[in-house]
DNA sequence: TGTATTTGTTGTATGGATGAACTTATGCCT
DNA sequence: AGGCATAAGTTCATCCATACAACAAATACA
């Protein structure tokens, strides 16, 4: 997110704000509860320090004590310590071709709310569709802030090209927006963080294997590719987005394929989209644009397959293939994950894919490449953008800290 | 170059390292000597701080004192500080197809002692050419040391896949190497820190323009690509190669052209490297294998240009054009540097090359492109690697200054 | 020659981590 | 049941690096 740590002196307040974030990595990162002394000793810090940092972490409401568990041995018992349930929450919005949604998640990882508003959002007006999802946000807010949580943020996935330092939408082509600020169309609450970034990036980051967010089974450096209409991706490196320049990284969709191919709505010819996106897919399987992808899983699954299906949905795993090996030459990656309607088709071009990624991707022979389902199929840019909240308030507990300060210090 | 930071506990220590490199970048990265004051007032340290951090980077033989310039204005004078030359030097080491090579440069940029041995080494024996290389490297380190001159580190670029980790050539289809670890095969002598790496990451850091190593000018976010038989590439950003997953990022030689294409060495088909190439290219335009690039260029450039060397020069412009389009999509770069054979070519397929950028790049009309030859056109490998390694000397000024003390203290 | 001005240095204070000693709470052994 | 071993959590003195303020040094300018 950062575009660039720029020269900054360190303190020992600097000092403190590391280790505080360690500590709290440490505990809401872990797969079960850990002591203080657990967090000492994997963290290399002191019981004492952690107890002090753990005092104050639990101040803030990001931590909290859980009630004595069995004893498992000799010894003074342990304080078992785990991330605070439904005190400070993140939030993520999302406009999506096929819904407006608000998701609410805790320190846990539970969902603690949600609310989805189903449509048809094809070349809508953007003011009314961001005002509608505003009103959305406001209703679960309010249910939140009823039952005592703290919103650390908000963010909005949108379907297109973000600026991710000004936070405007250049073009969102599906939606049929172009160059607008969301932050006013929403109507929110002043005072909460908010940010907007593209929606296969916070995708992306939901699939992240990490703290008790995930189990530590899912990769973290990975290439998140999401099938629907349009074609999205986004670079994951040690469980962060790689973003660019603008944050506009990870576009796979339109990866050459045929410079005399199909045209594609981005002006260009034989784009991956125009192969393996949604529409195009479709027209070659010969289905009606409306078509479900449980209808093509029908054509391709029955006793007798449709060969004009079946010629289809190879035909989109050789190109995936293609642009898949493109990037991972260029960027390095052993691990894929496919969302969207990918995971439902993946079963009927993995044959073909594969063998494209091991004929052309350079470093095969010595890097093992695992194409996979996106572990959460969900609305992931919802948990994506709740969880990126979460995360940044793990990683910068001082923030949180300094607003449970001035509360306290507001009232005298 | 650090796969991952892992947690790790800040202590005092911690803070004054992280200062003492601030510092340390302060002085080095400065365009013209800067006071005490003025690093000061440009990192936010008190002049305090400042003052017994300078002096221990001066004790540790990183920056220097120089005479009092001509007084500028009311008050007491400044003293001047800038960088040591020869104290501490970085070494860079190369096998090329065409010639190895040993560079040695100082703090301030300067190159201080180079030699290098031309050659013809595709498939040639890799235990002979690094033992010959490893004799340059003696003589020069002889030299060196001869001069009272301190090497922090040695870097040696090669022109294949190298594991970052482990530091072995996975493999180097030019020279015909494979699954080698060079370390032992060089003879080196012990106790200067040493690592390998891939010739196009080397040749891009050369490129970066931070500090005094190079003038603000120039980008600290590119795409550098290298244009030979083969094709290397590597992606910096905010001066940091980014290497992915095993350090084999940038593989832009073997970007799918067309599925269908003439074969590749690599095995697979239509390749860039089969459009844009060194030898494919020199085929299309009717020059035997051995002719230069100012003979092509020579065809190119008269009153009455060759057909072929154009259409051939155009082909490898377009080709280039959507390997790059491809590459800016998935990465979001805005700079191109183009190094190799290309800045001679440049000029001749420019207008080709842009017409595909304009065309292809998603974010075309948000962000402007550029296409450069590369500043750095000398051996650029031999520069990054000699300078990759002053830049970690600047990063973590702690390593060198407990030399200093190591040093000091082994002689009670 | 004196004053203003800026640089560099010299204490003193402060914040934060360390390490050792101490208290508390449990299991296990007799 | 009582005592001992063991481990968790806390308290306190110490250390370390920076901030802050006062001071000395060196120049320009009136």
């Amino acid at each position: 997110m950062a575009p660039s740590a720029r020269p900054a002196p360190a303190r020992q307040q600097t000092l403190r704000q590391h280790n505080l974030a360690l500590v709290a990595r440490t505990v809401v990162g872990a797969e079960s509860p850990l002591s203080r002394a657990d967090v000492a000793a994997r963290t290399g810090l002191t019981r004492a320090t952690v107890s002090a940092l753990v005092d104050r972490l639990i101040g803030a409401g990001l931590v909290r004590e859980l009630a004595p568990a069995t004893p498992q041995g000799a010894g003074r018992p342990g304080v078992p310590l785990a991330p605070a349930p439904r005190t400070l929450v993140g939030v993520g919005l999302e406009v999506n071709l096929g819904y407006l949604g608000a998701r609410v998640l805790d320190l846990t990882g539970a969902t603690v709310a949600e609310l989805i508003e189903p449509g048809d959002f094809h070349h809508s007006r953007a003011t009314e569709v961001l005002g509608r999802l505003g009103g959305l946000a406001r209703t679960v807010l309010d249910d939140v802030a009823a039952a005592g949580m703290r919103p650390a943020g908000i963010r909005l996935a949108l379907p297109g090209l973000v600026d991710a330092r000004s936070g405007r939408l250049r073009i969102a082509p599906n939606l049929g927006w172009s160059s607008l600020d969301p932050t006013g169309l929403l109507g929110l609450p002043a005072g909460i963080p908010f940010a907007v970034a593209n929606e296969a990036n916070l995708a992306a980051v939901a699939q992240v294997g990490r703290a008790r967010l995930a189990p530590r089974a899912r990769p973290t450096s990975y290439l998140y590719v999401s099938g629907d209409v349009g074609i999205g991706g986004a670079i994951v490196v040690d469980g962060e987005v790689f973003g660019g320049r603008h944050g506009w990284a990870g576009e796979i969709g339109h990866v050459v394929l045929d410079a005399a191919g199909p045209r594609c709505r981005c002006g260009a010819r034989g784009c991956l989209e125009q192969y393996a996106g949604k529409d195009a897919l479709w027209q070659r399987a010969g289905l009606p644009a409306q078509a479900t992808v449980a209808q093509l899983v029908a054509e391709l699954a029955g006793a007798a397959p449709d060969p004009a299906a079946v010629a289809a949905v190879q035909g989109a795993g050789t190109a995936l293939g293609h642009a898949l090996a493109d990037t991972i030459n260029l960027v390095d990656l052993d691990t894929v994950l496919l969302g969207g309607m990918y995971p439902d088709l993946l079963p009927f071009f993995t044959d073909a894919l594969s063998a494209v990624l091991a004929a052309r991707v350079v470093a095969a022979p010595w890097a093992e490449i695992a194409v996979r389902p996106a572990p959460v199929g969900d609305r992931p840019a919802l948990t994506g953008g709740a969880r990126e909240v979460l995360r940044d308030v793990v990683r910068r507990p001082a923030g949180v800290l300094s607003m449970g300060d001035d509360a306290a210090s507001v009232v005298p």
